[in-house]
DNA sequence: GAGTTCGGACCGTCAATTCG
DNA sequence: GAATTGACGGTCCGAACTCC
């Protein structure tokens, strides 16, 4: 708490990029099996409650560099599926962590409340009261708590977010449970042995927010994944999977005015400013079809794309931060 | 309509601080 | 030493934008 960076009360929308605009080219899985009129990120939760209509994003511990310099969803997979729908797998490595700085003063803390555990109670009672449909001292009853009957989580609908850990597989607390593309269908399996598999158990005790050891509730049954991205190739350590490049490099396109005042006269290819191969010309650029030649050896991926037709483009550092807020506001 | 950019919300981690 | 606080460093959503 206290992070007084963020806190502007959105409602966690945090949620596989879906959009058709986005990089996941699979819009059906904006659309949820059973609650289809509702967004994915708010589907009721394995407990049978939509506690504050939503759940946490779950990040990546690090992010590939690809998918760093993009501002774009990773995954833990190497190549990421990022990477290898824009096949450049070869070049998933994960980033660079800058180390935590040391040594930094911080004012007091402010006291610490000793009822602490006390000050959750309220809560408890009251989650436990919607679950069982009763609402909680104190609150008004006029409208009746919304319910929506639970039905369970189709494993593979866990996205980013906490998924069951009824598995033998070990995780971290908070971690996601592991999922693998199943290398013959289009489905994934969780990583459970079928004998492992029981009666639905009964839905965990309400709390707004899960321990982190706590398993959403989800019937451990083997569901077919509600995508299979059309660029979905199994990844490459499953199946063999020639190299995109040089054989399928982007056309190289060139600045709209060369030489012009502050601008570098760079001819690369159409990769984004953040390394990203495309089809596409970056922005303000003209295309000129060419002898393909390798993004790197033109720099392209440390951001060398300059500022064109009026688009603040920032001209990434090779060095620091990349992408994110530091990238942006002043770098 | 589809791909790209990027502001900023949000998350996870961990050093600093407090407490028993 | 354990618990807690607080904020840094990071991820990535999603609206706005650009191009075909
Ligand atoms: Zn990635
Ligand atoms: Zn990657």
């Amino acid at each position: 708490m206290a992070d007084a960076r963020g806190q502007s009360g959105d409602p966690d929308d945090g949620h596989l990029d879906l959009s058709p605009t986005s990089d996941a080219v699979h819009p059906e899985m904006t659309m949820h099996p059973v609650f289809p009129a509702l967004p994915l990120h708010m589907y009721p939760f394995a407990n049978g409650l939509t506690p504050r209509m939503h759940s946490k994003r779950r990040q990546v511990k690090n992010a590939c560099t690809n998918c760093q310099k993009a501002c774009k969803k990773c995954d833990e997979a190497r190549p990421c599926l990022r990477c290898v729908k824009y096949g450049i797998g070869e070049e998933c490595v994960d980033s660079q962590r800058k180390e935590r700085k040391k040594g930094i003063k911080r004012g007091p803390y402010r006291k610490r409340d000793r009822k602490t555990t006390n000050v959750e109670q309220p809560l408890d009672v009251a989650a436990v009261a919607v679950h069982q449909g009763v609402p909680p001292p104190g609150v008004p009853t006029a409208s009746p708590p919304l319910q929506v009957p639970y039905m369970g989580y189709p494993p593979g609908y866990y996205g980013q977010y906490a998924a069951p850990t009824a598995t033998p597989t070990p995780s971290k607390p908070g971690e996601a449970h592991a999922y693998y593309p199943h290398p013959h269908s289009q489905y994934y399996v969780p990583l459970q042995h079928p004998q492992q598999q029981q009666p639905f158990p009964p839905p965990p005790p309400t709390h707004e927010q899960q321990p982190d050891n706590v398993a959403y509730y989800a019937p451990p049954q083997f569901y077919p994944s509600p995508f299979m991205p059309p660029y979905a190739k199994p990844y490459s350590y499953m199946m063999p999977q020639p190299c995109q490049r040089p054989d399928h490099m982007p056309p190289m396109y060139q600045k709209p005015h060369p030489g012009a005042p502050g601008q570098e006269d760079v001819v690369g290819y159409a990769s984004d400013a953040y390394g990203q191969w495309s089809a596409r010309r970056p922005y303000g650029w003209k295309g000129t079809s060419e002898e393909p030649r390798h993004c790197n050896e033109l720099g392209m991926t440390e951001g060398r794309w300059q500022q064109t037709a009026g688009s603040v483009r920032h001209a990434l550092e090779v060095s620091g931060s990349i992408c994110a807020q530091a990238a942006r506001s002043p770098c």
